[in-house]
DNA sequence: AGTGTATATTTACACTGTAAATAAAATTAT
DNA sequence: ATAATTTTATTTACAGTGTAAATATACACT
């Protein structure tokens, strides 16, 4: 007996198959992701999911992707709660908020895109860039708002040294000089909350500071104060 | 046959376990790492690892704290460089450069110890928050100093909530209320370099940036700007 | 109807961690 | 010195993993 008709009761397969490899992420962590448990709770045989995804690390990638247009689809949404002009500010702390809130909701997730994820897994760049960059332009398309208003405080950053044929060079929209900035700043206040975050995920923030979410706020706090000058005020200077 | 004598040419196989485990790591990543693999090169079969190490979890753990001890080791080595009352800043970027340039060196024990680690290890706290501690109090200790001389501008940080039952508590040197806010910005500094540092680590940095030391620099400028104020010279202002 | 392709199965292989029983070497006690 | 004991390794075994190969069936199209 072979391939018992089951084509009606299970009509797209490949998105069975990551449903339960996210619940067994979520439920007992990326670690114990298998090919098998997951057949084994689908009513099908391992070798099958290989019809779907031809590697092991096809379907971490495949998870990795969902994971980053999840978390993308969170930042854009908090920034575009804030819109109109003179409320950059309040986009910059709404995508701040947000990135906190879908990792705590989502860590392992989380881990997946922006810790070491998987035993064994190399992540293939060239397919995860664009996706990540999209997930991280709520961020930086604020930071460029900011920036073309004149209110961007980026000091003495040290700018990217991107070299023309870099592929990363192609992604970006608008890839004059003075975005260079941007980038810089963007990817500083990335790390910062990264930094924080990642922490706190990991379980080694608990053990000295109960509520994270004091201590990411303030951090919040430190990074606009940094950054972001006040603005101009041009009708009141000039005349 | 069993057991063939080979206790003079192996004196402490404990340690040579751990060695070939280094080795395999820093090879080829932590998550290749196999019981089996480190009898077969050192020429043992799997199951005789079992009297040095009761667990595969057990082994990682003793990797853990000799990954601590080695980042603990190179970060009071830092901070020692720089001797002498005066030098407290320096004692504190010191201690900054130390810790990326020891996370470079080093990548995969980085992510042992300060990322998630290996699938399925759970991380034993009670047992590593010692070398976790004494890693971390070189830069506790010179944050400390700048408190002591009155030089710590933590602004409005969050104190941590330390219950006094938690444990982590009763690791506290000198658990005065007043050593609370310096913990507090300890965490913050931690976060950022970390931040950074596992960003460039993980091979995401290097997408935007190359040559992550001048942004680090950067990074470490801004937190002596943020946290540390001026020498008050009391001479100059009393008399 | 017949053919072809997609989809699933079975089987198999090389790996992994680890438990149990066993045996020899090393150490200690008599 | 001999006997008993402990330590340290062995072999064997089991359950689990990813994945390659061959096979067989359901479905779609000509």
């Amino acid at each position: 007996m072979a391939r018992p008709f089951r084509a009606l009761q299970m009509p797209n397969l490949s998105e069975s198959i990551k449903n339960t490899a996210w619940r067994q992420i979520t439920e007992s962590g990326a670690s114990t992701l298998s090919l098998r448990s997951i057949a084994r709770e689908l009513g099908i045989t391992a070798p099958a999911i290989y019809n779907y995804f031809s590697d092991r690390d096809a379907l971490v990638t495949a998870l990795i992707i969902d994971a980053y247009a999840s978390f993308g689809d969170c930042q854009h949404a908090a920034r575009d709660a804030h819109p109109g002009p003179g409320r950059e500010i309040d986009r910059l702390r709404a995508t701040g908020i947000a990135y906190r809130k879908w990792a705590l909701n989502h860590p392992h997730r989380y881990m997946l895109i922006f810790g070491s994820p998987v035993p064994g897994y190399v992540p293939p760049m060239q397919e995860l860039l664009p996706v990540m960059m999209r997930s991280l332009g709520a961020l930086v398309g604020t930071i460029a708002e900011l920036h073309a208003l004149g209110r961007l405080d980026a000091g003495s950053v040290p700018l990217p040294l991107v070299d023309s044929g870099h592929r990363f060079f192609t992604l970006l929209e608008t890839a004059d000089e003075s975005m260079l900035v941007v980038y810089a700043v963007s990817i500083l206040v990335w790390s910062r909350v990264h930094g924080l975050v990642s922490l706190e995920i990991t379980g080694q923030l608990p053990q000295f500071v109960q509520g994270g979410a004091a201590l990411y706020r303030f951090e919040l706090e430190s990074i606009c104060r940094q950054f972001i000058r006040a603005p101009e005020d041009e009708e009141k200077i000039i005349p």
